[in-house]
DNA sequence: GTTGTGGTATACAGAGCTGTCTCATCGCAG
DNA sequence: CTGCGATGAGACAGCTCTGTATACCACAAC
């Protein structure tokens, strides 16, 4: 009943680098476009190229698959990506905070624009103590943890608070370029310079 | 099998009210607390103490019960909650801006805080042009024409611009809120506060 | 009484979901 | 070559999902 290979292997390639590797690619791909509970293990599988027992022998179930993606994205997204590209472009701690949102500027422009992994992960595990939510919250606060540490090096009075104020418009221009603007880059960035120039002293403000 | 009422009949009180208005209140409830996507027909019909057949009479489909539920929210959190509140507590058109973020501080001390309905629904409807999807994003839209109004009666200078920065601070303390930040609201206010401050005249800001 | 109408109860179709099981097959080290 | 570990293919269990079909019931209008 069979003896090439099925229709979608992409032999060599992909043969070459591993089913495991091969499965978290494309759970990388999927959940982070579609979100996890959009995609199904055997989708996720037939994408892959490989069976589903394979999948199962790599990740002992879904939940766990769904931990890993957030890591590789934390990895990919957040580490490779955002505050790699953010601490390029800016050469002052303050500028690398605002260069996020150039960063996301370019970011909401891309045509597979797919929004934040993480808040989505979020919004999609409702139930309160779910270890995939707890996950999401806990690479929600790394992003945090980066911000922050920019806040202290900007000499910033109360970094943690600024940094959460910070988070809020990060996460904020990200559903709203969701929902259809394209320019709330441009807008948070605005917002956001008051905020650095305000130097995080916003205590005394009623 | 049955001569008296099914045992979850709340008889005088319900009975009265109709199958359709009690499907109403309890989509309500289950998809702003849990999501549209988590909670099933079966379910709901269950809870409404409504046969399934009943449901499907009333409407013709989940989506067209998604979409009445999104109208419903509109009507009950937008309008008869965040607007009526905001405009109550403050006087000027500025202080009814800032009083948003106290009455989202009261809301997210609720145990029964929940996040918003149509960020959420938004981001669980992926698919690009889903009438579910649409529906959200409208209903967002709604928001921001509200924030707009008042910016225009606090002679903000591009009301449009302001009311899209105002929306990412709200949505962005929304999701912080969420993810456990209970003072979200605080600091989004002091934040909120700067941009009113500025007076929309972030124009030419770097 | 007869006939609407709207609700109830229940079974069902057809699909998708997670997770398991079996067995054939392939690559490769010894 | 042989044996073994990893993988592939596919069936399957058991559940949930949306949506439909059928038959019964209560009650009101006429």
């Amino acid at each position: 009943m069979r003896t090439g290979l099925p229709a979608h292997h992409q032999q060599s390639a992909t043969r070459s680098i591993g089913a495991r590797e091969r499965i978290d690619r494309t759970a990388y791909q999927l959940f982070s476009r579609h979100g996890i509970r959009a995609i199904g293990v055997d989708t996720l599988a037939a994408r892959a190229g490989v069976a589903k027992m394979t999948l199962y022998r790599h990740y002992p179930s879904k939940d766990e698959l769904a931990l890993a993606f957030l890591r590789r994205r934390e990895e990919l997204w957040t580490r490779s990506w955002l505050q790699r590209d953010a601490e390029r472009r800016g050469r002052t701690p303050g500028a690398k905070l605002l260069a996020i949102f150039d960063v996301f500027d370019k970011w909401f422009r891309r045509s597979d624009f797919e929004g934040c992994s993480f808040v989505k992960t979020l919004l999609e595990h409702g139930e309160r103590g779910h270890r995939v939510r707890i996950a999401a919250v806990r690479h929600i606060d790394t992003i945090r943890t980066f911000v922050k540490q920019l806040a202290k090096e900007a000499c910033m009075r109360d970094p943690d608070g600024f940094a959460r104020q910070w988070q809020m418009l990060m996460m904020g221009c990200i559903v709203a370029a969701y929902a259809g603007d394209l320019d709330a880059a441009k807008r948070a960035k605005k917002a956001a310079s008051l905020l650095l120039a305000a130097g995080g002293r916003t205590g005394r403000r009623k």
